[in-house]
DNA sequence: ATAACCTGGATATTACACATCCAGGATCGC
DNA sequence: GCGATCCTGGATGTGTAATATCCAGGTTAT
């Protein structure tokens, strides 16, 4: 599970809190847990070509959220930063063993890759039912003043 | 997801279908599908060591199954090979963030490591479900032949 | 006694996650 | 227009963990 997902999610949260239309910058969501800027940026750039943040160029720009909290799973965060891969990649070892074709697609004919898929489905599922908004409404009545301290931090930083 | 699994599985199979109390060698469950030997053994050795297989040492000596097929989980061999870590592996960047404190455990009350965890759950769950015998099943009932062919080509190999 | 085989630590190799850098382009304020 | 700000994306460097090999030692069957 890459690091990058943390980060993504976390800057998801952090966006929430801002003022609504008020673009934040790369280095500014970074700094915020002293993360590396140019490597967070990265990920960002993906949430951007996923489609879930919108980012702006020059001054005043930066990234905001592209939808509403609520139409933002945790599982299409999860898959922008970590691609479409499946988690597990069958490696079709029985094409080496006895009786095995080159013709034959293995990943969907056996058993032992199904099973691993159906596991990582259930995993994705639960993954989905979780959007930004229930994370930040779960965050909020935890630590009710979190919204203000966050929205200030970010105001009140000095580069 | 360690490539490890799907070798570890797939022995597990194979030794289903070499005649009871027989063991089988590291080398040769490695000739099946052409993998490295010492590789392949260290899994097999954590298969043991999680009590999935019994080892003999010496002549006629090698690795057979500790339980019935009906008794071991999917997910029992891939916690035996992958170690007991979870996927997401929390790194409690609040830590670093304004408002973080040295003395808190924020894998447990943080929101995203939550929902993470708990889609890992599923994931486990739905891997507990599965058997060997399960699976030997399934192979058996798609490809009724396979039984008898990997039995004797085990019985024919040669060094 | 000898050969077959597992055990486990040390070591080498390789792939990939993590991280940085820079040239280019967009946008804003002046 | 011009300079400052900031995103874009490819090239590149770095470090760690997965992958793979090796060997010295222990166990057991014949
Ligand atoms: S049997 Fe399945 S899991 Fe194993 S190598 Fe083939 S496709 Fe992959
Ligand atoms: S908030 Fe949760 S996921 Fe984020 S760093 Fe802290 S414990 Fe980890």
């Amino acid at each position: 599970m890459n690091e990058g997902v943390e980060w993504a999610l976390h800057s998801c949260l952090n966006l929430t809190w801002v003022d609504d239309g008020q673009a934040v910058t790369a280095a500014k969501l970074a700094a915020f847990y002293e993360l590396p800027a140019a490597y967070l940026n990265k990920q960002l750039q993906a949430l951007a070509r996923a489609g879930i943040l919108t980012s702006t160029s020059g001054p005043r720009g930066g990234f905001r959220l592209a939808r509403r909290p609520e139409d933002i799973t945790v599982m299409d965060v999860v898959a922008a930063i970590e691609g479409p891969e499946e988690a597990f990649r069958c490696e079709e070892i029985l094409r080496q063993g006895p009786g095995g074709h080159e013709d034959v697609d293995y990943r969907t004919t056996c058993v032992i890759s199904q099973s691993m898929r159906r596991a990582e489905l259930a995993w994705r599922r639960e993954l989905s039912r979780q959007t930004i908004a229930d994370l930040k409404a779960t965050v909020e009545s935890r630590f009710p003043y979190t919204p203000d301290s966050t929205r200030s931090w970010f105001a009140n930083l000095r580069t």
